[in-house]
DNA sequence: ATTAGATTTATTGTACACAACTAGACTGTA
DNA sequence: TACAGTCTAGTTGTGTACAATAAATCTAAT
Protein backbone atom coordinates (compact mmCIF):
# COMPACT_ATOMS: atom_id res chain seq x y z
CA UNK A 1 0.00 0.00 0.00
CA UNK A 2 1.52 3.48 -0.98
CA UNK A 3 0.62 6.38 1.36
CA UNK A 4 -1.42 9.24 -0.18
CA UNK A 5 -1.01 12.92 0.96
CA UNK A 6 -4.46 14.03 0.86
CA UNK A 7 -4.54 17.69 -0.80
CA UNK A 8 -2.11 16.19 -4.57
CA UNK A 9 -2.96 13.19 -4.70
CA UNK A 10 0.29 12.09 -5.55
CA UNK A 11 2.77 9.52 -3.06
CA UNK A 12 5.75 10.92 -1.23
CA UNK A 13 7.91 9.39 -4.07
CA UNK A 14 6.16 11.16 -6.72
CA UNK A 15 6.50 14.46 -5.14
CA UNK A 16 9.75 14.02 -4.00
CA UNK A 17 10.31 12.68 -7.95
CA UNK A 18 8.66 16.04 -9.11
CA UNK A 19 10.65 18.04 -6.77
CA UNK A 20 13.13 20.69 -8.91
CA UNK A 21 16.01 20.53 -6.39
CA UNK A 22 17.50 19.38 -3.07
CA UNK A 23 15.96 21.99 -0.78
CA UNK A 24 12.75 21.38 -2.03
CA UNK A 25 13.38 17.37 -1.64
CA UNK A 26 13.98 18.30 2.06
CA UNK A 27 11.26 20.20 2.79
CA UNK A 28 8.81 17.54 1.44
CA UNK A 29 10.69 15.24 3.68
CA UNK A 30 11.00 17.35 6.40
CA UNK A 31 7.65 18.42 6.24
CA UNK A 32 6.32 14.63 6.03
CA UNK A 33 7.95 13.40 8.51
CA UNK A 34 6.72 16.05 11.49
CA UNK A 35 3.26 15.80 10.49
CA UNK A 36 3.32 11.84 11.21
CA UNK A 37 4.88 12.12 14.13
CA UNK A 38 2.62 15.11 15.61
CA UNK A 39 -0.68 13.02 14.04
CA UNK A 40 0.72 9.95 16.22
CA UNK A 41 0.90 8.04 12.96
CA UNK A 42 4.33 7.18 14.53
CA UNK A 43 3.60 7.21 18.31
CA UNK A 44 6.23 8.12 21.08
CA UNK A 45 8.64 5.73 21.47
CA UNK A 46 8.35 4.12 18.14
CA UNK A 47 11.20 3.57 15.92
CA UNK A 48 11.35 4.94 12.46
CA UNK A 49 14.04 2.61 10.57
CA UNK A 50 15.65 4.81 7.85
CA UNK A 51 16.46 2.20 5.37
CA UNK A 52 12.17 1.61 5.27
CA UNK A 53 11.75 4.91 5.18
CA UNK A 54 14.13 5.82 2.30
CA UNK A 55 12.28 3.03 0.31
CA UNK A 56 8.94 4.58 0.54
CA UNK A 57 10.43 7.76 -0.26
CA UNK A 58 12.46 6.53 -2.86
CA UNK A 59 15.56 7.85 -2.39
CA UNK A 60 18.34 6.56 -0.58
CA UNK A 61 19.57 7.32 2.84
CA UNK A 62 21.55 10.05 2.86
CA UNK A 63 19.39 12.87 1.89
CA UNK A 64 16.74 11.25 4.61
CA UNK A 65 19.01 11.32 6.77
CA UNK A 66 19.00 15.44 6.68
CA UNK A 67 15.59 15.40 7.18
CA UNK A 68 15.53 13.21 10.50
CA UNK A 69 18.63 15.10 11.58
CA UNK A 70 16.77 18.68 11.56
CA UNK A 71 14.23 16.91 13.67
CA UNK A 72 16.06 15.38 15.77
CA UNK A 73 17.34 18.80 16.02
CA UNK A 74 14.07 19.92 16.73
CA UNK A 75 13.33 17.55 19.48
CA UNK A 76 10.95 15.18 18.07
CA UNK A 77 13.46 12.69 17.31
CA UNK A 78 16.71 10.63 18.99
CA UNK A 79 19.03 8.84 17.02
CA UNK A 80 21.53 6.51 18.49
CA UNK A 81 23.81 3.91 17.38
CA UNK A 82 23.20 0.85 17.40
CA UNK A 83 18.98 1.28 19.02
CA UNK A 84 17.40 3.03 15.96
CA UNK A 85 15.80 6.53 15.22
CA UNK A 86 13.13 7.17 18.35
CA UNK A 87 9.88 9.17 18.42
CA UNK A 88 10.94 11.31 21.48
CA UNK A 89 8.13 11.01 24.71
CA UNK A 90 6.05 13.89 25.21
CA UNK A 91 5.11 14.35 28.42
CA UNK A 92 2.70 17.34 30.10
CA UNK A 93 5.27 18.20 33.20
CA UNK A 94 8.33 18.56 30.72
CA UNK A 95 5.88 20.48 28.50
CA UNK A 96 5.24 22.96 31.07
CA UNK A 97 8.08 25.17 30.42
CA UNK A 98 7.37 25.26 26.78
CA UNK A 99 4.13 26.19 27.35
CA UNK A 100 4.96 28.95 29.33
CA UNK A 101 7.33 30.42 26.73
CA UNK A 102 4.70 29.96 24.12
CA UNK A 103 1.83 31.74 26.12
CA UNK A 104 4.07 34.98 26.17
CA UNK A 105 5.02 34.58 22.65
CA UNK A 106 1.84 34.54 21.90
CA UNK A 107 1.07 37.85 23.50
CA UNK A 108 3.99 39.07 21.33
CA UNK A 109 2.40 37.77 17.89
CA UNK A 110 -0.25 40.90 18.15
CA UNK A 111 2.37 43.26 19.69
CA UNK A 112 5.26 42.77 17.24
CA UNK A 113 4.84 43.85 13.35
CA UNK A 114 0.80 42.79 13.20
CA UNK A 115 0.15 42.52 9.63
CA UNK A 116 -2.43 43.79 7.74
CA UNK A 117 -6.18 42.94 7.66
CA UNK A 118 -6.40 42.07 4.26
CA UNK A 119 -9.10 40.13 2.37
CA UNK A 120 -7.31 36.95 1.77
CA UNK A 121 -6.38 36.87 5.34
CA UNK A 122 -9.66 37.32 6.40
CA UNK A 123 -10.95 34.83 3.76
CA UNK A 124 -8.45 32.37 5.44
CA UNK A 125 -9.91 32.68 8.97
CA UNK A 126 -13.45 32.21 7.87
CA UNK A 127 -12.43 29.14 6.24
CA UNK A 128 -11.06 27.79 9.72
CA UNK A 129 -14.75 28.89 10.94
CA UNK A 130 -16.25 26.43 8.30
CA UNK A 131 -14.35 23.95 9.26
CA UNK A 132 -14.68 23.92 13.17
CA UNK A 133 -18.65 23.69 13.17
CA UNK A 134 -18.12 20.78 10.41
CA UNK A 135 -16.13 19.64 13.20
CA UNK A 136 -18.66 20.52 15.77
CA UNK A 137 -21.05 18.19 13.93
CA UNK A 138 -19.15 15.06 13.31
CA UNK A 139 -16.05 15.39 15.72
CA UNK A 140 -13.07 13.19 15.78
CA UNK A 141 -9.75 13.12 16.81
CA UNK A 142 -7.80 13.52 13.44
CA UNK A 143 -9.55 16.21 12.33
CA UNK A 144 -9.55 17.87 15.79
CA UNK A 145 -5.68 17.84 15.16
CA UNK A 146 -5.37 18.63 11.98
CA UNK A 147 -8.21 21.99 12.56
CA UNK A 148 -5.43 22.57 15.47
CA UNK A 149 -2.50 22.50 13.30
CA UNK A 150 -3.95 24.14 10.34
CA UNK A 151 -5.97 26.94 12.51
CA UNK A 152 -2.17 27.87 13.99
CA UNK A 153 -0.78 28.47 10.88
CA UNK A 154 -3.23 30.51 10.05
CA UNK A 155 -2.83 32.28 13.19
CA UNK A 156 0.89 32.90 12.89
CA UNK A 157 0.36 34.80 9.56
CA UNK A 158 -1.38 37.32 12.33
CA UNK A 159 2.12 38.65 12.49
CA UNK A 160 4.74 39.80 10.32
CA UNK A 161 7.68 38.81 12.39
CA UNK A 162 9.39 36.05 10.65
CA UNK A 163 11.96 34.87 13.37
CA UNK A 164 9.19 35.21 15.73
CA UNK A 165 7.41 32.75 13.56
CA UNK A 166 9.75 30.27 13.08
CA UNK A 167 9.88 29.75 17.00
CA UNK A 168 6.64 29.51 17.63
CA UNK A 169 6.23 26.45 14.90
CA UNK A 170 8.69 25.13 16.37
CA UNK A 171 7.68 25.82 20.22
CA UNK A 172 3.86 24.23 18.79
CA UNK A 173 4.87 21.55 17.23
CA UNK A 174 7.25 20.31 20.58
CA UNK A 175 3.39 20.61 22.18
CA UNK A 176 0.87 20.15 19.46
CA UNK A 177 1.19 15.75 20.18
CA UNK A 178 -0.01 15.98 23.74
CA UNK A 179 -3.71 16.58 22.75
CA UNK A 180 -3.50 13.76 20.45
CA UNK A 181 -1.99 11.73 23.21
CA UNK A 182 -4.53 12.46 26.11
CA UNK A 183 -7.65 13.38 24.31
CA UNK A 184 -8.41 9.55 24.09
CA UNK A 185 -9.36 10.37 27.86
CA UNK A 186 -10.98 13.24 27.83
CA UNK A 187 -14.46 14.67 26.79
CA UNK A 188 -13.25 14.45 22.78
CA UNK A 189 -17.05 16.09 21.72
CA UNK A 190 -16.37 18.85 25.06
CA UNK A 191 -13.01 19.80 23.81
CA UNK A 192 -14.41 19.99 20.62
CA UNK A 193 -16.45 22.47 21.60
CA UNK A 194 -13.97 24.70 23.61
CA UNK A 195 -11.83 24.59 20.85
CA UNK A 196 -14.68 25.79 18.43
CA UNK A 197 -15.56 28.35 21.04
CA UNK A 198 -12.19 29.74 20.82
CA UNK A 199 -11.64 30.03 17.09
CA UNK A 200 -14.96 31.59 16.41
CA UNK A 201 -13.69 34.26 18.99
CA UNK A 202 -10.27 34.69 17.76
CA UNK A 203 -12.09 34.93 13.96
CA UNK A 204 -14.38 37.27 15.59
CA UNK A 205 -11.52 39.78 16.38
CA UNK A 206 -9.71 39.08 12.93
CA UNK A 207 -12.67 40.04 11.02
CA UNK A 208 -12.91 43.48 13.32
CA UNK A 209 -8.85 43.36 12.43
CA UNK A 210 -8.17 43.99 16.09
CA UNK A 211 -5.27 41.16 15.73
CA UNK A 212 -3.87 42.45 19.47
CA UNK A 213 -7.47 41.30 20.37
CA UNK A 214 -7.12 38.07 19.07
CA UNK A 215 -3.94 37.35 20.89
CA UNK A 216 -4.91 38.08 23.84
CA UNK A 217 -7.74 35.76 23.00
CA UNK A 218 -5.59 32.33 22.01
CA UNK A 219 -3.39 33.28 25.01
CA UNK A 220 -5.98 32.77 27.44
CA UNK A 221 -7.70 29.63 25.90
CA UNK A 222 -3.66 28.11 25.51
CA UNK A 223 -3.63 28.88 29.32
CA UNK A 224 -6.78 27.27 29.79
CA UNK A 225 -6.27 24.03 27.85
CA UNK A 226 -3.11 23.86 29.33
CA UNK A 227 -4.43 23.64 33.10
CA UNK A 228 -7.92 21.16 31.38
CA UNK A 229 -4.59 18.83 30.27
CA UNK A 230 -3.16 19.15 33.43
CA UNK A 231 -5.62 18.15 35.57
CA UNK A 232 -6.69 15.15 33.32
CA UNK A 233 -3.72 13.90 34.10
CA UNK A 234 -3.54 14.49 37.73
CA UNK A 235 -6.83 12.48 37.88
CA UNK A 236 -5.63 9.94 35.52
CA UNK A 237 -2.30 9.26 38.02
CA UNK A 238 -4.89 9.06 41.06
CA UNK B 1 49.51 25.10 10.65
CA UNK B 2 46.85 23.49 13.00
CA UNK B 3 44.28 25.29 14.68
CA UNK B 4 44.32 24.87 18.02
CA UNK B 5 41.19 25.42 20.89
CA UNK B 6 42.51 28.20 23.40
CA UNK B 7 40.91 26.66 25.95
CA UNK B 8 42.11 22.66 25.83
CA UNK B 9 45.28 23.34 23.43
CA UNK B 10 44.53 20.30 21.68
CA UNK B 11 43.69 20.26 17.34
CA UNK B 12 40.16 19.74 16.61
CA UNK B 13 40.93 16.56 15.21
CA UNK B 14 41.79 15.35 18.37
CA UNK B 15 39.32 16.41 20.21
CA UNK B 16 37.29 14.72 17.74
CA UNK B 17 39.31 11.78 18.21
CA UNK B 18 38.72 11.48 22.09
CA UNK B 19 34.86 12.22 21.89
CA UNK B 20 33.18 9.16 23.22
CA UNK B 21 30.09 8.79 20.75
CA UNK B 22 28.39 10.16 17.39
CA UNK B 23 27.03 13.06 19.71
CA UNK B 24 29.74 14.57 21.16
CA UNK B 25 31.80 14.20 17.61
CA UNK B 26 28.92 16.47 16.41
CA UNK B 27 28.43 18.90 19.23
CA UNK B 28 32.58 19.56 18.48
CA UNK B 29 32.22 20.29 15.24
CA UNK B 30 28.92 22.01 15.39
CA UNK B 31 30.46 24.28 18.45
CA UNK B 32 33.40 24.79 16.44
CA UNK B 33 32.14 26.13 13.51
CA UNK B 34 29.64 27.85 15.14
CA UNK B 35 32.10 30.23 17.02
CA UNK B 36 34.58 30.23 13.84
CA UNK B 37 31.43 31.91 12.01
CA UNK B 38 30.57 34.46 14.49
CA UNK B 39 34.03 35.02 15.19
CA UNK B 40 34.27 36.25 11.48
CA UNK B 41 37.08 33.45 10.81
CA UNK B 42 34.66 32.66 8.29
CA UNK B 43 32.95 36.00 7.41
CA UNK B 44 29.70 36.66 6.02
CA UNK B 45 29.80 35.45 2.43
CA UNK B 46 32.91 33.38 2.36
CA UNK B 47 33.05 29.55 1.42
CA UNK B 48 33.65 26.95 3.52
CA UNK B 49 34.48 23.36 1.05
CA UNK B 50 33.13 20.35 2.72
CA UNK B 51 36.66 18.71 1.66
CA UNK B 52 39.05 20.87 3.19
CA UNK B 53 37.07 21.27 6.50
CA UNK B 54 36.61 17.82 6.72
CA UNK B 55 40.23 17.14 6.46
CA UNK B 56 40.90 19.75 8.73
CA UNK B 57 38.71 18.32 11.81
CA UNK B 58 40.09 14.45 10.77
CA UNK B 59 36.72 12.69 9.30
CA UNK B 60 34.97 12.17 6.48
CA UNK B 61 32.35 14.49 4.49
CA UNK B 62 29.40 12.92 6.55
CA UNK B 63 29.29 13.40 9.50
CA UNK B 64 30.79 17.47 8.80
CA UNK B 65 27.63 17.73 6.45
CA UNK B 66 25.47 16.91 9.71
CA UNK B 67 26.94 19.91 11.58
CA UNK B 68 26.84 21.76 8.57
CA UNK B 69 22.94 21.13 7.46
CA UNK B 70 22.45 21.89 11.42
CA UNK B 71 23.54 25.57 11.11
CA UNK B 72 22.13 25.93 7.83
CA UNK B 73 18.75 25.49 9.56
CA UNK B 74 19.90 28.14 11.96
CA UNK B 75 20.70 30.46 9.23
CA UNK B 76 24.10 31.13 9.36
CA UNK B 77 25.15 28.61 6.65
CA UNK B 78 23.40 27.99 3.01
CA UNK B 79 24.29 25.45 0.96
CA UNK B 80 23.84 24.67 -3.04
CA UNK B 81 24.60 22.17 -5.06
CA UNK B 82 26.94 23.15 -7.86
CA UNK B 83 28.02 26.90 -5.64
CA UNK B 84 29.31 25.84 -2.10
CA UNK B 85 28.35 26.29 1.11
CA UNK B 86 28.52 30.20 1.78
CA UNK B 87 27.95 32.07 5.25
CA UNK B 88 25.66 33.81 5.42
CA UNK B 89 25.04 37.70 5.23
CA UNK B 90 24.43 39.73 8.13
CA UNK B 91 22.18 42.92 7.64
CA UNK B 92 21.02 45.63 10.16
CA UNK B 93 17.73 45.51 8.23
CA UNK B 94 17.44 42.19 8.07
CA UNK B 95 17.83 41.40 11.94
CA UNK B 96 15.58 44.09 13.18
CA UNK B 97 12.53 41.25 13.67
CA UNK B 98 15.11 39.44 15.64
CA UNK B 99 16.21 42.42 17.93
CA UNK B 100 13.08 43.21 18.76
CA UNK B 101 12.30 39.72 19.67
CA UNK B 102 15.18 39.10 21.40
CA UNK B 103 14.18 42.50 23.41
CA UNK B 104 11.14 40.30 24.24
CA UNK B 105 12.52 37.49 25.21
CA UNK B 106 15.31 38.94 27.23
CA UNK B 107 12.22 40.51 29.69
CA UNK B 108 11.40 37.03 29.78
CA UNK B 109 14.17 35.80 31.07
CA UNK B 110 13.85 37.58 34.35
CA UNK B 111 9.98 36.67 34.88
CA UNK B 112 10.15 33.12 33.41
CA UNK B 113 11.27 30.29 36.42
CA UNK B 114 14.38 32.41 37.51
CA UNK B 115 16.96 30.58 39.00
CA UNK B 116 18.04 30.82 42.66
CA UNK B 117 21.33 33.07 43.30
CA UNK B 118 24.05 30.20 44.19
CA UNK B 119 27.32 31.37 45.04
CA UNK B 120 28.90 29.88 41.65
CA UNK B 121 26.36 31.87 39.56
CA UNK B 122 27.62 35.09 41.28
CA UNK B 123 31.47 33.76 41.55
CA UNK B 124 31.08 33.69 37.38
CA UNK B 125 29.20 36.88 37.01
CA UNK B 126 32.12 38.38 39.12
CA UNK B 127 34.34 36.76 36.52
CA UNK B 128 32.71 37.90 33.95
CA UNK B 129 33.47 41.58 35.59
CA UNK B 130 36.86 41.18 36.11
CA UNK B 131 37.11 40.13 32.46
CA UNK B 132 35.50 43.01 31.46
CA UNK B 133 37.84 45.67 33.26
CA UNK B 134 40.90 43.61 31.83
CA UNK B 135 39.14 44.23 28.05
CA UNK B 136 39.03 48.10 29.08
CA UNK B 137 42.29 48.39 29.64
CA UNK B 138 43.39 46.85 26.53
CA UNK B 139 40.14 47.10 24.23
CA UNK B 140 40.47 44.49 21.32
CA UNK B 141 37.84 43.83 18.42
CA UNK B 142 38.08 39.82 19.19
CA UNK B 143 38.50 39.74 22.96
CA UNK B 144 35.55 42.09 22.75
CA UNK B 145 33.44 39.94 20.88
CA UNK B 146 34.40 36.59 22.64
CA UNK B 147 33.48 38.83 25.83
CA UNK B 148 30.08 39.46 24.55
CA UNK B 149 29.17 35.48 23.51
CA UNK B 150 30.58 34.54 27.14
CA UNK B 151 28.36 36.98 29.20
CA UNK B 152 25.68 35.98 26.90
CA UNK B 153 26.05 32.44 27.95
CA UNK B 154 26.11 33.69 31.69
CA UNK B 155 23.51 35.63 31.27
CA UNK B 156 21.16 32.63 30.21
CA UNK B 157 22.01 31.11 33.17
CA UNK B 158 19.50 33.16 34.68
CA UNK B 159 16.55 31.11 34.18
CA UNK B 160 15.75 28.00 34.50
CA UNK B 161 13.18 27.93 31.75
CA UNK B 162 15.37 25.68 29.02
CA UNK B 163 13.30 26.13 25.93
CA UNK B 164 13.69 30.14 26.47
CA UNK B 165 17.65 29.93 26.74
CA UNK B 166 17.93 27.04 23.31
CA UNK B 167 15.32 30.22 21.47
CA UNK B 168 17.17 32.86 22.85
CA UNK B 169 20.58 31.10 21.88
CA UNK B 170 20.09 30.80 18.38
CA UNK B 171 18.89 34.67 18.13
CA UNK B 172 22.02 35.70 19.66
CA UNK B 173 23.95 33.90 17.41
CA UNK B 174 21.72 35.31 14.04
CA UNK B 175 22.61 38.66 15.66
CA UNK B 176 25.92 38.35 17.13
CA UNK B 177 28.45 39.18 13.97
CA UNK B 178 27.17 42.58 13.49
CA UNK B 179 29.05 43.95 15.97
CA UNK B 180 31.88 42.09 14.96
CA UNK B 181 31.31 43.56 11.14
CA UNK B 182 30.32 47.45 12.16
CA UNK B 183 32.87 47.90 14.98
CA UNK B 184 35.79 48.62 13.02
CA UNK B 185 33.28 52.05 11.85
CA UNK B 186 32.69 52.69 15.34
CA UNK B 187 34.51 53.75 18.45
CA UNK B 188 36.00 50.73 19.58
CA UNK B 189 37.36 51.90 23.13
CA UNK B 190 33.75 53.89 23.62
CA UNK B 191 31.98 50.70 22.57
CA UNK B 192 33.91 48.45 25.52
CA UNK B 193 33.68 50.95 27.87
CA UNK B 194 29.35 51.00 27.24
CA UNK B 195 29.57 47.09 27.12
CA UNK B 196 31.56 47.30 30.36
CA UNK B 197 29.42 49.46 32.12
CA UNK B 198 26.00 47.14 31.03
CA UNK B 199 28.23 44.16 32.62
CA UNK B 200 28.86 46.35 35.99
CA UNK B 201 25.20 47.12 36.21
CA UNK B 202 23.98 43.40 35.27
CA UNK B 203 26.73 41.93 38.01
CA UNK B 204 25.82 44.81 40.52
CA UNK B 205 21.79 42.98 40.14
CA UNK B 206 22.53 39.68 40.18
CA UNK B 207 25.19 40.29 43.23
CA UNK B 208 21.77 41.21 45.12
CA UNK B 209 19.84 38.52 43.54
CA UNK B 210 17.80 40.78 41.24
CA UNK B 211 17.58 38.73 38.23
CA UNK B 212 14.42 40.53 37.18
CA UNK B 213 16.47 43.93 37.49
CA UNK B 214 19.05 41.93 35.44
CA UNK B 215 17.00 41.08 32.55
CA UNK B 216 15.47 44.56 31.95
CA UNK B 217 18.94 46.84 32.66
CA UNK B 218 19.80 44.10 29.73
CA UNK B 219 16.91 45.07 27.45
CA UNK B 220 17.55 48.34 27.78
CA UNK B 221 21.04 48.05 26.90
CA UNK B 222 19.87 45.63 24.16
CA UNK B 223 17.48 48.32 22.56
CA UNK B 224 20.11 51.32 23.15
CA UNK B 225 23.17 49.19 21.20
CA UNK B 226 20.67 48.73 18.39
CA UNK B 227 20.31 52.17 18.18
CA UNK B 228 23.58 52.76 18.04
CA UNK B 229 24.29 50.22 15.27
CA UNK B 230 21.71 51.42 13.19
CA UNK B 231 23.16 54.81 13.42
CA UNK B 232 26.08 54.33 12.41
CA UNK B 233 24.46 52.04 9.34
CA UNK B 234 23.01 55.32 8.68
CA UNK B 235 25.97 58.06 8.88
CA UNK B 236 27.96 55.30 7.14
CA UNK B 237 25.52 55.24 4.24
CA UNK B 238 25.15 59.03 3.28
C1' DA C 1 34.54 43.50 -30.21
C1' DT C 2 30.46 40.82 -28.86
C1' DT C 3 27.84 37.31 -28.11
C1' DA C 4 26.05 32.70 -28.02
C1' DG C 5 27.29 28.24 -27.19
C1' DA C 6 30.30 24.52 -25.66
C1' DT C 7 33.67 23.08 -22.30
C1' DT C 8 35.98 22.80 -18.17
C1' DT C 9 36.29 22.81 -13.31
C1' DA C 10 34.87 22.93 -8.75
C1' DT C 11 31.28 22.06 -5.55
C1' DT C 12 27.43 19.90 -3.21
C1' DG C 13 23.95 15.95 -3.57
C1' DT C 14 23.17 10.96 -3.67
C1' DA C 15 23.92 6.09 -3.46
C1' DC C 16 25.98 2.31 -1.45
C1' DA C 17 29.24 -0.61 1.08
C1' DC C 18 31.07 -1.37 5.33
C1' DA C 19 32.29 -0.24 10.27
C1' DA C 20 30.72 0.56 14.99
C1' DC C 21 27.58 -0.19 18.20
C1' DT C 22 23.54 -1.96 20.97
C1' DA C 23 20.11 -5.04 22.71
C1' DG C 24 18.55 -9.39 23.06
C1' DA C 25 19.02 -14.34 22.40
C1' DC C 26 21.75 -18.13 23.32
C1' DT C 27 24.85 -21.16 25.86
C1' DG C 28 27.63 -23.14 29.16
C1' DT C 29 28.83 -23.35 34.07
C1' DA C 30 28.42 -23.12 38.94
C1' DT D 1 17.93 -21.85 38.64
C1' DA D 2 21.04 -18.00 38.27
C1' DC D 3 24.44 -15.83 35.98
C1' DA D 4 28.15 -14.59 33.20
C1' DG D 5 29.93 -14.55 28.77
C1' DT D 6 29.37 -15.05 23.78
C1' DC D 7 27.04 -14.69 19.67
C1' DT D 8 23.78 -12.82 16.44
C1' DA D 9 20.72 -9.73 14.20
C1' DG D 10 19.57 -5.22 13.32
C1' DT D 11 20.46 -0.36 13.52
C1' DT D 12 22.80 4.02 12.87
C1' DG D 13 27.51 6.14 11.78
C1' DT D 14 31.25 6.72 8.39
C1' DG D 15 33.94 6.59 4.21
C1' DT D 16 34.04 6.89 -0.68
C1' DA D 17 32.79 6.93 -5.48
C1' DC D 18 30.03 9.04 -8.61
C1' DA D 19 26.05 12.04 -10.33
C1' DA D 20 24.04 16.63 -10.73
C1' DT D 21 24.59 21.27 -10.85
C1' DA D 22 26.37 25.84 -11.67
C1' DA D 23 29.84 29.27 -12.46
C1' DA D 24 33.77 30.50 -15.04
C1' DT D 25 36.43 29.91 -19.17
C1' DC D 26 37.22 29.12 -23.75
C1' DT D 27 35.82 29.19 -28.70
C1' DA D 28 33.98 30.44 -32.80
C1' DA D 29 30.77 32.95 -35.56
C1' DT D 30 28.73 37.39 -36.52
Amino acid sequence: MTKRTSDTGKTIAERLEAAANAQERFQIMYGEIRDRICMLVYPPGSQLGEEALADEFGVSRSPLRKALQVLEADGLLRSQQGVGTLVTEVDIEELTQVYQLRMELNELTGKLSPCLPTRELKALFSEMRKRAQDLRNTPTRADFARLNIDFFHAFQQLSENQPLRDVSEKLFYQTCRIWLKLIPNMDLAKEVDIFCGEIDDIVDAVELGDFQAAAFTRRAHLSMGFIRLKAQKDTASH
